[in-house]
DNA sequence: AGATCGCCCTGCTTGC
DNA sequence: TGCAAGCAGGGCGATC
């Protein structure tokens, strides 16, 4: 599941092969895939055609590519199970592709969005100031990024009525941490997932960003977290963190530190994972 | 108004 | 063997 590493070797992998190319033509093969762009497939099409692309940007999950000349950004959410593809013109179509953007040049690749459970999507959006899509302007700088707030974000969880794995998947608070990164982070710093924050201290805080910080950059490192072959970056290679996890996904195996046997509980319609001895439950 | 819940979707796995 | 239920889960709108 693509959370921020694996979106950022996307957005790397734009950068090197379509920032700065002329969209010839767009073409959309499922209306779910445009769901966020309101005036529909033809609209987004349309607006594309013949508009020179920049290079794209991240926040979080998020993901977008400006038009400079329309003020205007193609934003990208890879869902669950997303992927953005360059491919040649004549590599036959995936199953489940979604959108094709062809180009105006003579390089003979094109642009795929290929996503099986069609939770992602593209769409285009007016830019803030800042540049920012505008529908995405409540989601939070990461912690990857030079400008994300520790002591704000360590204040927002001494205010709020929640426990810690809430928190870290709320978008608003921190973004691009998903389910299998916040168990990564929890377990690194010992925390039970179900552990109010309002009593956070400010080293508790910090300890558990940098783990936070860490794991999201080891991922980085190697490409991102992936699993059968589902998720595949932009140029169809697959990342190989999802062997050097230490909570997801180890249910009934050893504790990495401790040797307990890892725990697994449902938790919001999802899974925790965690070791039951390291990450004790708050009284 | 902040916190929580249900829904969207498809394919693989599990169980009867 | 075949079908149904379970599971994966980010984000958003509805609800409390």
């Amino acid at each position: 599941m693509p959370e921020l590493p694996e979106v950022e070797v996307v957005r790397r992998g734009l950068a090197r092969w379509v920032a700065s190319r002329t969209v010839a033509d767009v073409e959309v093969l499922h209306p779910r895939a445009v769901r966020r762009h309101t005036a529909g497939g033809e609209d987004f099409a349309h607006r594309l055609k013949g508009q020179v692309i920049g290079a794209p940007s991240r926040r979080g999950k998020y993901l977008w590519i400006p038009v400079a000349t329309t003020g205007t950004a193609i934003l990208a959410h890879l869902g669950m199970s997303g992927q953005l593809l360059v491919q040649p013109e004549d590599a036959a179509d995936e199953k489940h592709l979604r959108i094709r953007v062809r180009f105006a040049d003579d390089l003979r690749t094109e642009l795929r969005f290929v996503d099986q459970r069609t939770f992602g999507g593209l769409s285009l959006h007016d830019t803030t100031p800042d540049g920012l899509p505008d529908v995405i302007a409540h989601i939070a700088r990461d912690p990857l990024d030079p400008a994300f707030d520790d002591e704000a974000f360590h204040q927002a969880l001494r205010r709020s009525r929640t426990t810690i794995k809430r928190a870290l998947l709320n978008q608003s608070l921190i973004s691009g941490v998903g389910n299998i990164y916040a168990d990564e982070a929890l377990w690194r710093s010992r925390l039970h997932y179900d552990r109010p924050t309002a009593g956070f201290t400010r080293p508790r805080t910090t300890e558990l960003l940098g783990h936070v910080r860490d794991v999201m950059n080891a991922a980085l490192a190697v490409g991102g977290t992936s699993f059968d072959s589902l998720y595949v970056n932009v140029n169809g290679e697959s990342g190989y963190f999802d062997r050097s996890l230490d909570a997801y996904g180890r249910e009934g195996l050893p504790c990495g530190r401790c040797g307990t046997p890892m725990r697994r509980n449902a938790w919001m319609n999802r899974s925790s994972y965690f070791c039951p001895k390291c990450q004790k439950v708050p009284r």
